[in-house]
DNA sequence: TCAAACCCGATCCTTCTTGTCGGATATTGG
DNA sequence: CCAATATCCGACAAGAAGGATCGGGTTTGA
């Protein structure tokens, strides 16, 4: 059984303006050990919370937002559990990151159309920022969870 | 005159593992009307605070980091105030964010020489945490602060 | 000496993060 | 049908981090 952790104690798990919270850290934690485990069956969350020494109370919630966004399918009931929606080699590292940490914006004129700010267009730093969110996102979608769920195999990187 | 604002009243400037903070922000915006306004002489903090509407004591907090890298130079007393201390086109905008947000470490077991985490060699998700890592400082060190100074000039793009 | 600046630490409020807890709902096997 | 096993879901709480304000100290030019 792993131990109880008390709230609000570990910080962000990064430094500066690039920090994945344990949201994306458990999250990516989670769909590893699945992809490793899934074998057809569902598996549960508590075998794969034990597995990674993961408050499982906690796990559930960042599990949520993965199961809202598409990439695993939850079954319920006795013997329910997850699986992975798609093949591990079809799920972008990029889309587990934004549905665990939500969209990638760096600065908050660059939200939703872009109207939040009145000088679009008239702003050089915009550019900055911009570049940043896409460089980010390549980088993640440069993987996929089978790059990842296998340990020992050589990274294949697509693309840059 | 910048009106007051109440302390805790913005919150981040971003959304997702990829967010400035004001910091981040502020300095920036700093940093950029300081290359503007830069004609030999020192130009006060209240004078870009004003000119930026930016709080103009928590704008000395920030820029004391900027100093403290020697990206700007400080002079003390009367007609005082800050000047670059490099031509802006030397100063690299990652430089800049790394002064003002710390390090970039997405991931804790990234920190340092990488000792914090025993299963460095042989976790593969390790290589999805620097690859983000890097990433993002060739985005930022990509631009100088010239490139953003100049309003309206064509960004010019180095490497990638 | 006086005023304009930078310098610096302490303090404070708010929001986000990181959990816990308790129960509701769904499913399967006996 | 019933009990066991899971997912689901909202409320709540402690602590850390973010975003400032404040008051005073120090340096310097006129």
């Amino acid at each position: 059984m792993a131990g109880e952790q008390e709230p609000g104690t570990r910080g962000l798990h990064g430094t500066g303006a690039v920090a994945f919270s344990t949201r994306g850290e458990y999250g990516v934690r989670f769909m590893v050990a699945l992809a490793r485990m899934d074998h057809g069956d569902p598996v549960s969350l508590t075998d794969i919370a034990e597995a990674e020494d993961l408050p499982r109370a906690y796990l559930e919630q960042i599990v949520g937002s993965l199961r809202d966004a598409g990439i695993i399918d939850s079954a319920r009931g006795a013997h329910g559990g997850y699986r992975l929606a798609r093949p591990a080699n079809e799920v972008r590292m990029g889309d587990v990151l934004r549905a665990l940490e939500g969209p990638i914006v760096p600065m908050t004129c660059l939200e939703g159309d872009g109207s939040s700010c009145s000088k679009t267009g008239s702003c050089s730093v915009v550019q900055l920022w911009s570049r940043v969110r896409d460089s980010v996102s390549e980088a993640l979608d440069s993987f996929t969870l089978a790059d990842l769920a296998v340990p020992g195999a050589p990274i294949t990187l697509k693309g840059r």
